[in-house]
RNA sequence: GGCGCCAUAGCCAAGUGGUAAGGCAUAGGUCUGCAAAACCUUGAUCACCGGUUCAAAUCCGGUUGGCGCCUCCA
């Protein structure tokens, strides 16, 4: 498999330490909100590269974090009048509902900042004892130019960086570039003892703790979303590499932004949506399925028709396992004749295909695509007038196969009907056989109207539920 | 000022040297009592100019337009 790696700017052959782990870290939510669909752009992308490399036989070892101690935390704690660890502990357990609905697996591990900080203290004072940092009024600060391949990662020397822009710049620092590992408590603050007084970790740092107490000094990707390359992942290999003396990571991996009205999402701007918030109005699959209709590098613009056409999408291929499954309901012929076994000699140069995709540093537009030509072929195939059992199953494993590695197109959205719909569904019947088309038309609308949908297939009448 | 990305059909979007995947939408057809689903058919010389090459959406140079990072950010 190749992968596009940001510290050298090249798709790369991956090359795992150990393929039976794979050391995997990315970069979680901050929760002090409920996440939004920029927020979930990696979440989605980085769970289909651990599925993948599952589904090629790697094992991965997948650390998540959460940051749980932060100013936006603080802030939204005062106004709520409640703590940092309540707001914290709600937007985790919103993050899960979310992450679930999205698809997301749980990681491997997902630590928690606060639950760390005696990793994060030893690492600040390995820092301070090689030299590169120190201590300044109960901050502190990280030596950015004592570290000299500082900038690697952006591909930015540190003397281009166009200070005092943004950079706050206060007589507490050094140099206008430090940045802060440990922050002094201020009135009201959580905060931790510390050699250096009370205070918290800065922002950057966690990471780097956590990814040494769950992964090692060496991991084999480190990802995130492309707007963490600067300072956020250039900070955490100076932290680290500083302390351990070894490469952090082998590979970084960034996806692209998910824009609104072409101007990037982000919570600053208040152009962004919640993810829960997109969820109730089209669901959560349309939203996985937007993220990989297109590259994960690529900006994608997020508006109505994008998820709309996301879900009329989706619909082509639940139709088409549904049409499976239901077709393997009822008695079908068992003894593939010469014609079914053509047909399912002809399923794996579908999985040829997506393999060859998925290799391309994760080209998942160019898999789903793979996908639509799979089910054209079992769409074709269900339309011949005989069937037969061993090819439609056949068929719908490697359906499952493929889409699971996505995480697409395979909720099981049977659900059971009642006795009086069933009853209806009965007296439709009847009635078109008596040709009493006014009364099964009728009947339709009226199942309409509590969201059964019908259809008349060769093989009977199926239903199913309008927004499944 | 420094660094970087993008421009492919109405819309979304693959495709880095050999005459353009896939999806949504549209139109016509097959099937159906009708409808739905499905299938078939239907659409692009790839922003513009120049260059390299037998051959370029793909490589090089330029132009135009759009976007991002440079210490809140996924």
């Amino acid at each position: 498999m190749k992968v596009f790696n940001t510290l050298t700017n090249q798709k790369e052959e991956f090359v795992p330490m150990d393929k039976n782990e794979v050391k995997i870290y990315a970069c979680g939510p901050t929760v002090y909100n409920f996440f939004h669909i920029g927020n979930a752009r990696p979440f989605i992308i980085f769970d289909t590269l651990r599925r993948y490399l599952e589904y090629r036989g790697y094992g991965v070892k997948f650390v998540q974090n959460f940051t749980d101690v932060d100013d936006k935390i603080i802030k939204k704690a005062n106004e709520e009048g409640i703590s940092s660890a309540e707001v914290a502990k709600k937007y985790i357990d919103e993050y899960y509902i979310d992450a679930k609905g999205l698809g997301i697996r749980p990681a491997t591990v997902h630590p928690k900042a606060t639950e760390n900080i005696d990793a994060i203290i030893e690492l600040v004072k390995t820092l301070i004892d090689k030299g590169y940092a120190y201590e300044s009024g109960g901050d502190v600060y990280y030596s950015t130019r004592k570290f000299r391949p500082y900038g690697k990662l952006s591909h930015q020397p540190l003397d281009d960086l166009d200070m005092g822009a943004r950079i706050e710049v206060t007589d507490v620092k050094r140099d206008p570039a430090d940045f802060a590992l440990w922050k002094a408590a201020k009135p009201g603050e959580p905060y931790w003892e510390s050699p250096w007084g009370h205070g918290r970790p800065g922002w950057h740092i966690e990471c780097s703790a956590m990814a040494n107490r769950y992964l090692g000094k060496t991991i084999d990707i480190h990802c995130g979303g492309k707007d963490l390359v600067f300072p956020h992942h250039e900070n955490e290999i100076a932290q680290s590499e500083a302390a351990n003396g070894v490469e952090f990571a082998h590979y970084w991996m960034h996806n692209g932004y998910i824009n609104v009205d072409n101007t990037k999402m982000s919570k600053s701007l208040g152009n962004f949506f919640t993810v829960r918030d997109v969820a109730e109005k089209y669901g959560y699959e349309p939203i996985r399925f937007f993220m990989l209709s297109a590259h994960y590098k690529s900006p994608i613009n997020y508006t109505a028709d994008t998820i709309e056409m996301a879900k009329a999408s989706l619909e082509r291929l639940y139709n088409c396992k549904e049409n499976m499954e239901y077709v393997l309901k009822a008695p079908v012929d068992a003894e593939p004749d010469e014609r079914d076994r053509a047909f399912i000699d002809g399923l794996a140069k579908f999985r040829d295909r997506f393999i060859e995709a998925m290799d391309d540093d994760l080209n998942t537009a160019d898999a789903i695509s793979v996908i639509f030509d799979l089910v054209r072929d079992i769409n074709t195939y269900m339309n011949l007038d005989t069937k037969n059992k061993t090819a439609i199953e056949a068929a719908k494993s490697m359906y499952d196969e493929l889409c699971g590695v996505l995480g697409l197109g395979v909720a099981d959205k049977t659900a059971s009907i009642d006795d009086e719909v069933q009853a209806l569904i009965d007296e439709r019947q009847a009635a078109r056989k008596a040709k009493n088309f006014a009364r099964a038309d009728e009947i339709r609308d009226e199942l309409k109207s509590r969201g059964i949908i019908l259809l008349d297939t060769k093989e009977g009448v199926k239903w199913k539920y309008e927004n499944a």
